[in-house]
RNA sequence: CGGGGUGUAGCGCAGUUGGCUAGCGCGCCACGUUCGGGACGUGGAGGCCGGAGGUUCGAGUCCUCUCACCCCGACCA
């Protein structure tokens, strides 16, 4: 389809850069499903974009698995790894495929997302050519790049608890839920009226908000009910809080509970916000940096696969041969090469020839 | 497609060598007491035991067939 049209649009130079990029539900025959991971249908979003330079068309792939990772670790605070796919874990029909790496909770390796730098192999493939600013024919120079709901279960995996869903504040659809504590009416009408300032005066900060003063609940089933949402911040408001003029803050990351004055309280809930969101992101990265294991022989290799998991730093022969041997005995994969790589020289844990870099193997989802 | 498993109340499950009114937890309904971590008490409602056939005086339980779902493996983002 995208070609097809490409192949009707682009006629000279003049038409380069184009780019399209569509939402699309796609559905799949799946061997096995696994809920977000892997299902049959599932939504993503697949730009495509054609260039009049190699240059060009590369520069197109690594940003766009820029775009991704910064979505990924700013929004997400999920610390990814940027890096290149090896032949064999590389998207048929691209030149090089980039891709951004991220480490669940239960040590197992996900991607994230992908961009691909196509060189001229689709150009060719569907006759997409044009004309160049000196008159000569060319093929086009094409990328690709996708994400899809993928990321939603990316996002469970790498925060959530045993108490539920633990989601960053810069995407939590409500960042604060309000709950009032109370033992009668009066206590209850007394307490809406504080409520409800405080939810406005936080709404016109631009904090999304929720005050649950449902009386079919009581206040202890809301706040397990809302850590299982995932909600970042929870403020508790009694009849100690009206004397005292304070109200309870708990956070969703770490589970601790704060009393805070309510005066300047949007200022205090503005910053906690962006604290939650760091530190998520630290948690997850030193979790993640801790799960990077360099091992230097092939024993050690299966041994810290085993017991730990993770990424794994080896050297590798550069062969599919190799890779291929260690996905069958292990399960594990190439996950990429990252784009920062130290050269470094070495021996491949797996066939001892020479190798001048490491390489991060896991298994994956 | 191979291997394993499960179908019993809304959900999760128990149910002995076949035995008489099929139980338990959660949830649900009513009332009362509660309400700062998924409250407690009392009372109550709710079941073609996945489906069909068979054995038997008697089947949730045994046999045959059938349907559905789940897990593991060859797949894959």
């Amino acid at each position: 389809m995208i070609w097809n049209t490409y192949k009707s649009w682009i006629r000279s130079y003049r038409d380069l850069p184009l780019l399209i990029n569509q939402w699309a539900n796609v559905v799949r025959w799946e061997m096995r499903t696994r809920l977000f991971l892997r299902t049959a249908e599932f939504l993503w979003q697949e730009g495509h974009t054609a260039h009049a330079s190699s240059i060009e068309a590369m520069d197109e792939a690594r940003k766009m698995l820029d775009v991704y990772s910064i979505f990924a670790e700013e929004w997400m605070a999920l610390p990814v790894i940027k890096g290149v796919k090896t032949a064999n874990e590389r998207f048929a029909g691209a030149v090089e495929t980039f891709c951004i790496e991220a480490l669940m909770q239960d040590g197992k390796a996900i991607q994230a997302g992908t961009s691909h730098f196509l060189g001229q192999n689709f150009a060719k493939a569907f006759e997409v050519t044009f004309t160049t600013n000196e008159n000569s024919i060319e093929y086009v120079w094409a990328t690709s790049w996708g994400v899809s709901t993928r990321l939603v279960g990316t996002l469970i995996m790498a925060h959530s608890d045993d108490k539920g869903l633990i989601l960053p504040p810069k995407i939590a659809p409500t960042q604060v839920v309000i709950i009032p504590i109370y033992k009668n009416e009066e206590q209850l009408t007394s307490i809406n009226e504080k409520a409800v300032a405080i939810k406005n005066e936080l709404l016109l900060r631009g904090i999304t908000v929720k005050y649950d003063n449902d009386e079919k609940q009581t206040p202890g089933w809301k706040f397990a009910e809302y850590e299982l949402k995932g909600i970042p911040l929870r403020i508790g408001i009694g009849p100690r809080d009206l004397e005292s003029q304070t109200v309870e803050l708990a956070r969703r990351d770490d589970l601790t509970k704060s009393t805070v004055p309510m005066k300047d309280l949007a200022e205090l809930i503005l910053n906690l916000l962006d604290e939650i969101q760091i530190s998520l992101y630290n948690r997850a990265l030193a979790f993640r940096d801790s799960n990077i294991t360099a091992v230097e022989t092939y024993e050690e290799f299966k041994k810290v696969l085993e017991e730990k998991g993770g990424f794994i730093s080896a050297h590798w022969d550069g062969t599919s041969e190799t890779e291929n041997k260690i996905k069958e005995e292990t399960k594990a994969t190439i996950r990429c090469i990252p784009l920062d790589n130290p050269q470094q020289e070495g021996r491949c844990i797996y066939s001892g020839e020479k190798s001048n870099q490491r390489v991060l193997f896991a298994q994956a989802y």
